[in-house]
DNA sequence: CGATCATGTGTAACCGGTTACACAAATTTT
DNA sequence: AAAATTTGTGTAACCGGTTACACATGATCG
């Protein structure tokens, strides 16, 4: 491995003057500096980054925790993030949770031996105390947190409330929900909401669970269907549910949107790959990740953030898969 | 930050001792053992893995190239390197290259800067010379690499036959087949099995171009309906295009499978998400990441590998999108 | 009972960078 | 022309660990 010393040999200058090369700081000469860019290219050399580190204290890396990777709504999350970090000369390392706490904790462990400089966190599990002794800029992403600890969320009941009212305004007075589960908070604000507007309605709240996974929609669906066959809408409380919930009005040859139509929720590509293709509630989901990133780098460069709780605006796109006015 | 001179201090022992406790090596008397870890507990004490990496050459860290994360092949892959790597200490930093040389060349060099342990690569870009520099292990996946590096792939030419194979034996005779990209080797080879396949039944080839992409194959496919109308079937060269061809058929009214048959290949879960589901050639895609993974480590221990070309089988999967027998 | 070996601990060099400080030479100011 | 300032460079301490080596003590053995 070729080190700083063998350049300064090369060069036949100090390491001190190596080094000022490298960073572009203090005083050299356009002589030497020629010289040292010369051996430093003659002998392929490229600074350690590990060595940097322990002096500077800073890594260059972030790290960014994620319940499940493979779940369809994180992959552009996470390709946002990169985009913006590595922009910036930082590393993105990935941890899936799996919405555990013990491995969310061990991943914060590993993060402070490694001397990450951030981190972006999408957890429910994970309290304040936990984060606190972890001495890093924290962003939260997706889920609320703490008011201490900087977000980029939607707000999940107002938007899931435009949801409903939507069908509402379409017609639909039959209306079930498919909920997720229950101890991810986003997924019990928009339980919520679909039940005060209901209410609000005089029209009775109807819930089956599909736990954000499709088979278990598509099956917990057609069990209410069979009970409630007069259902003319569903609301699901997310696209992974809403495409279980076509699939169940394929199984049952519902016509969709003409018997049922179907809402979904966070605008994943799944709900366009679909025939027909799904309305749902769109995220910015690839914008909150570039802003939980922009923001993290500012927190790490010690900027103060001026709102520190960013609240995005979800879209109502309309397709197939509900009546058009 | 409390360093392991705290910990010294407070347990009245030398820094060594600590040390020594920390890596569980050389000998340390129970009692002083005891009082060490006593401080370390009570000063709350993490080793810095960045000094520790510095000396030991070793950062714990392993790479990992990928095209595009939101490219729904990917995230099973990246999870499973993920839990393999992480259940032996190592973290995984994610890297998107975009099937950019540039882009993976600088990834390259960042992870030798950060003294990665070794490297997971899929890249049809990358050449020997350019990981040759880099001397770290490096493992292919999903693509073959060069001879000297290690892979984990699927025998795409044959698997694709096997195919082909299948769906002549169901009766189809006027089978087109929607390709990827050129550039990517694997697509190239997923054609080359189509044709050779089809003119040894003294059949006709007949292609067009998807671009590994949903909407283009979408489209292309139409097109080429309109043109040829007694198409029968469709090979698509991987899943995501398979998702459009069955949307093109939606399109035009034809029912699936009877009017058309359509395989895809890769196995990745929008097959299944899609009425009908999609036959496929499903890939062991989270064995292959796994296996990719524990290779690595093996190669990063030291210990060389058996067999360094895995080749795995895939498996088709018959759903809905074929007739049965 | 002296030699040999296992056990237990500390000192200091080392990993590969960064930078405070010292100092000399060149340049500008007074 | 002397003083002050800017420019250019090297020495050595430092970041927080690991470990070779030295040394002391106690146990084992011929």
């Amino acid at each position: 491995m070729v080190t700083i010393k063998d350049v300064a040999r090369e060069a036949q200058v100090s390491v001190a003057t190596v080094s000022r090369v490298l960073n572009n700081q203090g005083y050299v000469h356009e002589d030497t500096r020629v010289k040292v860019e010369g051996a430093i290219k003659h002998l392929q050399y490229r600074p350690n980054n590990v060595a940097r580190s322990l002096f500077k204290k800073r890594s260059k890396m972030i790290g960014f925790i994620v319940p499940d990777i493979t779940n369809p709504y994180f992959p552009q999350l996470v390709r946002a993030v990169e985009d913006v970090t590595n922009k910036a000369q930082y590393t993105t390392f990935l941890c899936n949770s799996d919405e555990n706490l013990k491995k969310e904790l061990m991943y914060l462990e590993s993060m402070q031996e490694n001397h990450i400089d951030g981190a972006i966190i999408v957890s429910n599990t994970l309290q304040l105390q936990h984060v606190d002794n972890v001495n890093i800029p924290i962003v939260a992403l997706d889920r609320f947190f703490h008011d201490r600890i900087p977000s980029v969320t939607i707000d999940n009941y107002n938007e899931a409330r435009k949801a409903v009212r939507y069908m509402l305004d379409r017609g639909c007075k039959r209306i079930a929900h498919i909920k997720g589960p229950e101890y991810i908070e986003n997924s019990k604000l928009r339980q919520m909401a679909y039940e005060d507007e209901m209410r609000e309605n005089m029209l009775p709240s109807i819930i089956c669970n599909g736990e954000y996974h499709l088979k278990k929609s598509e099956k917990a669906l057609i069990d209410l269907l069979m009970l409630y066959p007069t259902i003319d809408g569903v609301f699901a409380g997310n696209d992974v549910m809403a495409v279980g919930a076509l699939k169940a009005a394929s199984r049952l040859e519902l016509k969709v949107p003409d018997d049922l139509s179907i809402v979904g929720f966070d605008g994943i590509e799944w709900t366009e790959t679909v025939s027909p293709e799904i309305t749902t509630m769109e995220q910015p989901i690839y914008e909150m990740g570039k802003r939980a990133a922009t923001m993290l780098l500012e927190l790490i460069d010690g900027k103060g953030i001026n709102d520190d709780h960013v609240v995005y605006d979800t879209k109502l796109i309309e397709r197939e898969t509900t009546k058009k006015q």
